[in-house]
DNA sequence: ATTTTTTTTTAGATCAGTCTAAATCTTATT
DNA sequence: AATAAGATTTAGACTGATCTAAAAAAAAAT
């Protein structure tokens, strides 16, 4: 486990999430515009990463994360949500202000600096955006909540948080009837907005934007 | 003010660092041997830093620094020493595990993330080290102090503070006739390990380790 | 005032990371 | 199955940062 540099650290926490997202093997073009790069670039750097073994490359073939990756990529997402936590619980700022902020600081690799953090935070399980954090051993200590606009069609999940708190947002998914433990399924997505179509309950049909549903966190395969 | 890379943000630092020892130029040899590189490595940045109008450079005839480079350097100081603040008063760091990881959180370069620091902080005016945390204009609010292992033979100034308050280094302190407020002026020190003879309110001779010095804070030419 | 020593700069390489443009491989279409 | 379309990789170039070795300039010593 030696050093490794921020690009190599962006692309890797980059397959990780496309990976989280469902696909067994991940294409050049799509990690190249996540990080708005470019294929070539990309290309290059998925040979080093196979070098030191944190990917299975095969040429013209995708790749995916060896146990080592992911392992990495979990410590990389570890760094960045402990971050978040900090900036928006001690300093205040707005969950939608963090990200670049995380990004830069997730590269500051100290394991004793991010245990420190960790401890002082409180040991969140969660960071602003109700994405889980990964502990000390890469392990993420429960269910992975994900927002609702993230569900793909025909997934099950139960309702666990609303990452949105205002009185006319609550008032809002009271009237369509959503409400926290709720189970919901997503029947549709549309493409063209992200708006989704849910079942909830098995029973109600209720048609949501993704502004409502990026608000709105979930755990899936409930129990 | 265009974003500097972290490499050029070190070497404004080092310029600055060795400015303040006195000179008002600074060689190339000396550049090299405080960030640990080589001459030919520090020639080709000073002729970048020059470009960028942060510096004055004169080929073979040593570097200093223009207003706005001056003005960044402080900057680049204040954001590592509002982090060696967080690291010790809040994550619990000794201020010897400190350096290097303000090293790496100092080159995060956001105004509002280092102004919304200084706040959670409390805006402190010294870092865990006795030196000055300059304000967000690049102004040294007071007086820099200065460690006394710092303090060239010659110069005088006056105790401000002691950076370790254990029972038995004050004990010592009170033995040799060291106090805050007291007036002192270095007479040698010893290349060989650091330790310094002084003279303490223009009577009493004392010999004193670098351990010791480097607990002890300095304000100079006092009034 | 030469010569020697030291310091500094240049020249030329290397590495990481990126790009554009061209070549190559895969997949979809006919 | 041949070809066209699309994705991916290679080739070659560039930037930033570094190095070693050689050349050049300044300083010190004779």
């Amino acid at each position: 486990m030696k050093k490794l540099t921020p690009a190599e650290e962006n692309y890797l926490k980059a397959i990780y999430h496309l990976l989280e997202e469902g696909p067994e093997k991940v294409s050049t073009n799509e990690i190249a515009s996540l990080i708005q790069s470019k294929a070539a670039s990309v290309s290059d750097m998925l040979k080093r990463l196979a070098e030191k073994e944190l990917i299975y490359y095969k040429k013209y073939h995708g790749v995916s994360l060896t146990e080592s990756g992911h392992k990495t990529a979990l410590h990389i997402i570890r760094r960045n949500r402990l971050w978040e936590v900090f900036l928006v619980e001690k300093l205040k700022f707005n969950w939608d202000e963090i990200d670049t902020l995380a990004e830069e600081l997730e590269h500051v690799n100290s394991p004793l600096l991010v245990r420190r953090l960790d401890e002082y935070l409180g040991f969140p399980k969660f960071d602003p955006h109700g994405d889980p954090i990964p502990d000390e051993f890469g392990e993420l200590s429960s269910k992975p909540r994900i927002v609702l606009s993230e569900v793909r069609s025909g997934q099950v999940g139960k309702i666990v948080a609303v990452n949105n708190s205002s009185a006319a947002f609550l008032k809002y998914l009271d009237k369509v009837g959503i409400y926290i433990g709720a189970k919901v399924e997503v029947l549709d997505t549309i493409e063209f907005d992200g708006s989704q179509e849910l079942l909830i309950d098995g029973q109600k049909k209720v048609f949501v934007s993704k502004e409502v549903s990026a608000n709105i966190q979930v755990m899936l395969h409930p129990g």
